[in-house]
DNA sequence: CAACTATATGACCATATGGTTATACTGTCA
DNA sequence: TGACAGTATAACCATATGGTCATATAGTTG
């Protein structure tokens, strides 16, 4: 079944089914969207009612529904009804681990591209 | 500039901006599709032409070298040509310990959803 | 009960993108 | 040089999906 396909890529190099290879592109596809991310680092300071994400991501109400019904789908938010508010907030630990993985190597990348960029200009300044 | 705003991440948050957090999603994005999985999965072991990607994830040349090409403006996967053969492998490490962590909290969580489930059934089996 | 608020849902459109086919390019070898 | 192999590219189509609008639903309060 399907944990141990998805388990031996740790136990090394089984090629993946395409069942498992699919999950993993699923979770990823599911971060692959601006207002999905701005939602999630939203709630990374707690969870929030549902019109309260709406305001601070700055989109609309059906909107930000749609959204966050599909990541309840996925197992990332998880929500908690309170009269008829309903909080939201992130379920699985592992997606802010995701994403502060994918901050840290960007930030890294991008700071490279600074250093080598300035190399360039001073390059460039002394050329003249 | 940009490194900050993403740097700013970790130092704490700070709300990032609107192209950080594109950023973020982007890349997320490029690892959302099983065939881009499955190759970068190919090239874990080793560069590999492109044709060698071709054979190894079923697909037709034309598509495989598009997503390649994606990959590559990305900054996820390299290229060395040697004559007629272009040798692919991947650039950034960091996207393979993505894939890791994916695997590995997908692998856990259905891990617990067949504990859960033996426990229904087990539940069921009595019940009867 | 009616009025109101918070949220969900369905219909719809516009766009992005994955896959395919045909074709162009480039390097090798005869 | 011509023929061929490996790769890239352009055109195209089908589909998926993000956003919006209108509306339904559920809970609250009077």
């Amino acid at each position: 079944m399907m944990a141990c396909v998805v388990g031996a890529a740790k136990r090394r190099r089984q090629p993946l089914s395409a069942a498992a290879i699919e999950m993993i592109a699923a979770r990823f596809r599911i971060l692959g969207e601006p207002l999905r991310v701005r939602i999630i680092q939203e709630l990374e300071a707690g969870e929030k009612t549902v019109s309260q994400l709406v305001e601070a991501v700055g989109s609309t109400q059906p909107n930000v529904s749609k959204h966050l019904r599909l990541m309840q789908e996925a197992g990332i938010i998880g929500r908690r009804q309170e009269g008829n508010l309903v909080y939201c907030y992130v379920s699985d630990e592992s997606v802010l681990h995701l994403c502060e993985a994918v901050c840290t190597s960007l930030g890294e990348r991008l700071s490279r591209d600074a250093k080598v960029a300035a190399e360039l200009n001073r390059g460039m300044a002394r050329r003249r």
